[in-house]
DNA sequence: ATAATTAGGACCAAACTGGTACTATATCTC
DNA sequence: GAGATATAGTACCAGTTTGGTCCTAATTAT
């Protein structure tokens, strides 16, 4: 099956959940409490993202975590890599060598340009983006489109 | 990591061994050796293929298998869904209902926006453009790039 | 002080994956 | 018909990955 981890997925769930509401703190709590993500894999995957500089944690009572980086900014394709690491479709993209038919393979070059496009997809949309509504057509021509402000349900 | 499965992976290098080489019946143990894959392996994936009817097979000495249809009209989309399944980034494209948190989810339309992008960058690659070189850009203009014949290596 | 909150791990059961093995059936050649 | 060659179908298994929990330590507001 090609699928996102969970952990992924809820990632992006948790990160749409700033957008549009840009500054404000969410403690880890309140983030279970809105997504009805279990508290403890909340906990888990905000620590990586603040780990990984795509939010700015602060500890303590009222703490919590805000963005890093205006969400406008902050593409789908970036928050997948820093949760499960490199966008690779097979093994030979992801990690060259590493596959036991690549001496042989007539079509690794194709999946690299496959791997490209893919992630050139998700490279395209921003956390804004996904806040409020991905820009259709995805490939997107005009980069002005897709700017539109997220809900604001801060 | 966002990747295919082996199975899924190993399915389209042999596939792409019958492609500029129509009508040609190849074995299990043929397509081994080319290819490197182990033998249970490839067989296990051409029952699937032929069972799905994206091969035909013919049992018995001299036996084998060859494409069921012109390698220009069959997709790597076609071939993912086959042996792995429908192609879904999240649960709840590929399942909807199954995800808890849906009642609350504010962006599951878009991801099935990202997901039909990606299906259909992978529903304009035929296993003809695999067999010899994918179109670049990806995203096809003209329908009438991209059919040069395979490599002839039967 | 105390309560709230993140940081950083370790830990675990269940599912999935990659791969093998076995038996039955069909077909070709001699 | 005998024997060799192939596919069909299915069961099986070990190793990894995944989704998820839990515990302790450090930090901050009141």
């Amino acid at each position: 099956m090609i699928r996102m981890s969970k952990e992924a997925d809820y990632g992006i769930v948790l990160l749409t959940h700033f957008a549009g509401c840009e500054g404000l703190m969410y403690s880890a709590r309140d983030l279970a409490n809105q997504t009805r993500i279990p508290l403890p894999m909340v906990s888990k995957i905000l620590k990586v993202l603040a780990r990984e500089g795509v939010l700015v944690s602060r500890r303590g009572a009222k703490g919590g975590y805000s963005l890093a980086l205006e969400p406008g900014r902050i593409s789908i394709a970036e928050i997948i890599n820093v949760i499960e690491g490199p966008i690779a479709m097979t093994e030979c993209v992801g990690a060259p060598g590493e596959c036991k038919q690549e001496a042989v393979c007539r079509i690794r070059n194709n999946w690299e340009k496959i791997n490209q496009t893919i992630f050139g997809a998700l490279e395209d949309i921003s956390l804004l983006d996904m806040a409020s509504s991905v820009p259709d057509p995805l490939v997107r021509l005009d980069p002005s489109q897709g700017k539109e402000e997220g809900l604001s349900v801060c």
